[in-house]
DNA sequence: GCCGTTTTCGGCCCGACTGTTTTCAGTCG
């Protein structure tokens, strides 16, 4: 029946559903590509842009790559109900708990299937008792060594750690890298895999490495103190799980073969199924270690080493395919591909390209530092400005300035700015000083308070350099309420930037429930940038918004919402979403010079 | 189940490692 009261079933759990039925497809030893079809579907689901259950209700079906007539009238009856009864029936028949067992490392759905055909496994705690049992040994191809298998994977999965913030993934790269980098004929070494993709959170890490003598590197590798278990060893590869870590995998590539090594490990997954698709059609068979001439029956020619083809680098590897090179950030079959194809690929944002940072704090509210050394910091880093961004009086619980205290601190940025000015001229400013010199600027963090109304009046709004909006309180509101609350900081002629519009933390906070459509063609209407929020625990706007937004005409600013000098950095991880929602630096108001990020502040009535 | 400037049927990406195997299936990335 339909239920046209109930809230949208989101993106993400169509997807969830979608997966699932795939791997209760698999399970039940259902066609490959069949279950295939459904994994690939709930990711192209939650890509998606659009608001897929939303725009099948309203009778305006996307089209989506990967969806075909028997997953859209899935759909239809999930937007449509919330219900599926195909997914309840296949529920009942594969229990989720069954499904579970799939998170094992080493257990497949072949496995799961024989565990409960023949043994009536049906729970993790089933598996668990009849390992310990030495009931596995008695199935075909299972041994005792199967059984301490199936324990260890057991405990690593109930042990398995949520997957990392970029920051922790770049800290255990860093160290890793540190460790091997003395091995005696390493030519290189480098991360690959999600992290040089710069996804949102990483699961496992990988590494690729150029060696003269690949056995000492994999000893000295396995060897590490760090290293928890081998998983895997072989005389080109090894993969560890570290100690209150990640698996990390390592790959030895021949010296100057490193292009189809390096993408075939950074992936993604998707991105490589493509190229293998487009090299097929071309006749050539692709894989990690280089093009092979496909013969006349399909099959790689075996024998002859003529026919593989090897590239020392990435760039010449995509161009065997009459591709540009394609930026790592872009490499999950969005698109890139044909636009790859078309010559249109974006020119990214860099890191180099910003020239300051428009969200920060200081110990005036809730950051830890000072104002001299935030802004010290900023200096030293280059930087044109740093927008100082305290919270608004209403945020109590992170000491909101008052009027009073607004002007005081006022005072001090003023002061501040005199001496940077007076060092410039005499010529006595730090080396690392920006050409154009540097300024604090004075914002705030202004607080969209419950009903809607800002934190501050107008008048003293407009005495500000830049002013970024934010959502903190009342999160739980309906989506009208909540998105007229972001909508009336998007109109207000004095805010400039909406910060973490989605005000999510990663793993933890689900993001607002907002008219998103709504918000970025107002913010676009408006001029009103809109964050990439830089903070690894945030990431706001996602990528897959941003890319959204920036469709519907939106402006961003990147920005590290620091609370500590340390955190200035988190342009890094800004830049790296930027990226990965194709954005350019024409797009980022903090790729601009000071004058003119104040020339567009002070623009932004007449941008109304 | 999806998809089509070679197909509306017949394909659908590739290889290393593991374990139990005597030639290979399962899992993983």
């Amino acid at each position: 029946m339909d239920d046209p009261e109930s809230p949208p079933l989101s993106n993400g759990e169509l997807a969830r559903i979608f997966h699932e039925i795939g791997d209760m497809l698999e399970v039940k030893g259902e066609l490959v590509f069949k279950t295939v079809a459904y994994h690939r579907a709930a990711d192209a689901i939650a890509h998606s842009p659009v608001e897929v259950a939303r725009a099948y209700r309203a009778g305006d079906p996307p089209r989506i790559a990967g969806v075909g007539e028997a997953i859209a009238r899935k759909i239809e009856e999930l937007a449509r109900t919330g219900h599926l009864a195909f997914y309840e029936h296949l529920r009942e028949e594969v229990p989720p708990s069954l499904v579970a067992l799939l998170g094992i490392p080493g257990v497949g759905p072949r496995t799961v299937k024989q565990l409960h055909d023949e043994l009536g496994v049906e729970t993790l705690d089933d598996l668990r008792r009849a390992a310990e049992a030495g009931t596995l040994r008695g199935l075909r191809g299972m041994s005792e060594k199967t059984e301490e298998q199936v324990l260890a994977g057991i405990a690593t999965l109930e042990n398995r750690k949520d997957r990392m913030r970029l920051g922790q993934a770049e800290e255990i790269v860093e160290t890793l890298l540190a460790e091997l980098a003395e091995t005696p004929g390493l030519r290189s070494i480098q991360p690959a895999g999600s992290f040089r993709r710069r996804r949102e959170t990483i699961g496992d890490l990988d590494l690729l490495a150029e060696t003269d003598r690949p056995l000492e590197l994999v000893g000295r590798f396995v060897g590490l103190p760090t290293v928890e278990s081998i998983i895997a060893r072989g005389p080109h590869k090894a993969a560890v799980r570290l100690l209150r870590g990640p698996q990390v995998d390592l790959m030895v590539m021949p010296p100057d073969e490193a292009g189809t090594y390096l993408i075939h490990f950074t992936g993604s997954k998707e991105h490589n199924v493509r190229l293998r698709g487009m090299a097929r059609d071309r006749g050539w068979s692709l894989s990690e270690k280089g093009y092979l001439r496909l013969g006349d029956d399909g099959e790689p020619a075996t024998g002859d080493a003529a026919d593989l083809r090897v590239f020392p680098t990435e760039a010449e590897a995509y161009g065997f395919l009459g591709l540009p090179f394609i930026e790592p950030e872009l490499r999950e079959d969005r698109g890139e591909i044909e636009a790859a194809v078309a010559g249109q690929l974006p020119r990214l944002v860099a890191r180099t390209d910003l020239r300051g940072d428009c969200h920060s704090h200081s110990d005036w509210s809730d950051g830890v530092h000072a104002i001299e050394q935030m802004a010290e910091s900023a200096r030293r880093r280059g930087y044109a400005y740093l927008v100082l961004t305290d919270h608004t009086v209403s945020l109590a619980i992170a000491r909101g300035l008052d009027l009073e205290r607004v002007e005081r601190q006022r005072r001090i940025v003023a002061a501040l700015n005199e001496r940077f000015a007076r060092e410039e001229a005499a010529g006595t400013a730090p080396p690392e000083t920006a050409p154009e010199g540097f300024r604090l600027l004075h914002g705030c963090e202004l607080e969209v308070r419950a009903d809607a109304t800002l934190d501050y009046p107008d008048e003293l709004l407009a005495t500000y350099d830049l002013v970024v909006g934010s959502v903190h309180v009342a999160r739980r509101q309906s989506r009208e309420q909540l998105t007229a609350r972001t909508l009336a900081a998007i109109r207000s002629p004095h805010v400039d930037v909406i910060a973490h519009p989605a005000g999510r933390y990663i793993g933890s906070r689900e993001d607002l429930d907002l008219d998103w459509d709504t918000v970025y063609e107002e913010a676009a209407r408006t001029g009103t940038a809109l964050e990439l929020n830089g903070s690894d625990e945030r990431l706001d706007l996602s990528d897959v918004r941003a890319r959204r937004a920036a469709e519907l005409g939106c402006v961003f600013a990147i920005d590290s919402d620091a609370h500590r000098t340390e955190e200035l950095d988190n342009l890094r991880w800004g830049t790296a979403m930027a990226r990965r929602a194709w954005l350019g630096p024409d797009r980022i108001v903090n790729t601009r010079s000071r004058a003119e990020l104040i020339d567009w502040t002070a623009g932004k009535p007449g941008r109304v």
